[in-house]
DNA sequence: CTTGTTACTTGCAAAAAGCAAGTCACATGC
DNA sequence: GCATGTGACTTGCTTTTTGCAAGTAACAAG
């Protein structure tokens, strides 16, 4: 089968200009839009508590998710502590905008996945840019 | 760090209760929501049309794709001809309640990202059960 | 001064992704 | 008839990503 994309233009890295695609390319895989469940759903903003959420993310997967949405400018990393050095995560306006996608996803798993529950309380989320 | 989830109460085999990690489990990588596109979005049915969209899927995750969608009761096979076998995907209704994700991930996208460009043309899709 | 807590990093085995190439059953052209 | 092409995959192999366990650094508490 020959390459289907000879030539498609398409910005630098990017996989198409499809939209979802690179939506996929930030957030699709398994573990990054839990993260930002709990930083918009929960209110949850360090590195602990991340960790105890139920689905028990492996340490260094935490690690590289939270750097990664750092990069990409999803989440705003504050040190309250300098030494050693401790760090809040806060989701920002474009994280928080990821809202309508786990609401979406939050609806067809209910209605689709039997026995999943909704988190006990949504909070509003506290945005930091 | 201790576990957790000492004992989590959730069914057999799955991380947590929650909808979102459920939903994860099942389109929770870069190229799944991709087949889900092309079926819902662009009226892609057969193999080569998966294959021919921008994004170059390699053929043995696309295998893998649709077989774990028809697992999931997201996409239906329908041989139309027997020797040599040869199918069309169909995308079900509860794959095409999948749309609003899509609908969100494309908003956010299109947001956030510069130079993406939505798909030229949405149909409705052939849905089959 | 021993133990605990928080926030990580490191090492390594296992799983998944990605690429090229191969296969099978025809259809088409010469 | 026979080489070539096409559609839908499968296989093999290398690279990357996961996942788990363990280690570390800087304190704080008992």
């Amino acid at each position: 089968m020959k390459k289907a994309n000879l030539e498609n233009p398409c910005p630098e890295g990017y996989r198409s200009t499809c939209p979802i695609a690179n939506v996929l390319d930030i957030v699709g895989d398994k573990w990054t839009l839990l993260v930002v469940r709990d930083l918009l759903l929960s209110g949850k903003h360090r590195y602990g508590e991340f960790q105890s959420s139920p689905e028990a993310i492996p340490t260094n997967i935490l690690a590289d998710r939270l750097k990664r949405l750092e990069a990409a400018g999803l989440v705003k990393k504050e040190f309250y502590q300098d030494n050693p050095p401790r760090a809040e995560y806060f989701i920002t306006r474009k994280g928080a905008d990821l809202g309508p996608v786990l609401q979406a996803m939050g609806d067809w798993g209910q209605k689709y996945i039997p026995g999943v529950i909704l988190p006990q309380q949504f909070r509003l989320p506290e945005i930091r840019n």
